[in-house]
DNA sequence: CATTTTGGTATACTCTATGATACTGGTAAC
DNA sequence: GTTACCAGTATCATAGAGTATACCAAAATG
């Protein structure tokens, strides 16, 4: 790298870059793994009840389920609530702040479905 | 959950949801894990060589970025070129079908940042 | 000529995210 | 009175994601 490229790249902001992807990677951070996008996608989908969100993901155990609804409260993902009738119900919802999921979680599934595609037709 | 509560459910066309969240749970296997989007970002961002990318993530250790890169590459999210030169040239570049998550990108780090100042101020 | 840079590979290790399976206590349906 | 549903817990096991560190040969830099 010459004089000249090595000002060019100083000059060009790197500390922005850096700050966007410590942005990406705190978001991959508290929405990563296997589960939790599909969570808040069946939530979304207006399942509310602990087994309904299980049988609308498949692959997923109870015991992932149970853990990451947890975690996910505890970071105000979603909320918890438990209405103490005879049988006692228990919903999940999500909340407005992971609501912003939703275009992620759009863009996702289509380039799921294009992916689809493409494999098949190769 | 009375009769009509499910003859609903079963109207609101579940394969259509579950094909989405199997969408969903594909692109999470070809994008998911620490690195993968970071490294997209970082080669969106201009970088194109091994050790620019490496410098541009921080805490990745050559060792996952090198498996990441062949791995993307096999997945054809990526291309490696080789130049010849005295000096050899290796270079990294985005297919057009990697492109794409550029918008899931954005997303995330425009989630990160507001995450980030929701962190701080609470 | 000593050091640094480039583009990685090799080896050895940790550890955590995930999986499999079983179980519980209460209610309700058959 | 047995079977099934709800909302989970408990225990154990494991693959593979990720870390740490050292190393290589060729070229450029100072």
């Amino acid at each position: 790298m010459t004089k000249q490229e090595k000002a060019a790249q100083i000059l060009s902001d790197p500390r922005n870059q850096q700050e966007e992807i410590k942005a990406l990677q705190d978001t991959i951070y508290v929405i990563g793994g296997k589960w939790k996008l599909p969570i808040i996608n069946s939530l979304c989908n207006g399942n509310r009840r602990f087994r309904d969100i299980e049988r609308s993901i498949p692959g997923i155990t109870t015991r992932m389920l149970s853990r990451e609804l947890k975690e996910m409260e505890a970071n105000q993902l979603l909320k918890r609530t438990v209405t103490p009738n005879s049988p006692v119900l228990v919903e999940y919802t999500v909340t407005d702040y992971c609501q912003s999921f939703g275009d992620i979680i759009l863009e996702m599934i289509k380039w799921g479905k294009k992916h689809r595609e493409k494999i098949r037709t190769v």
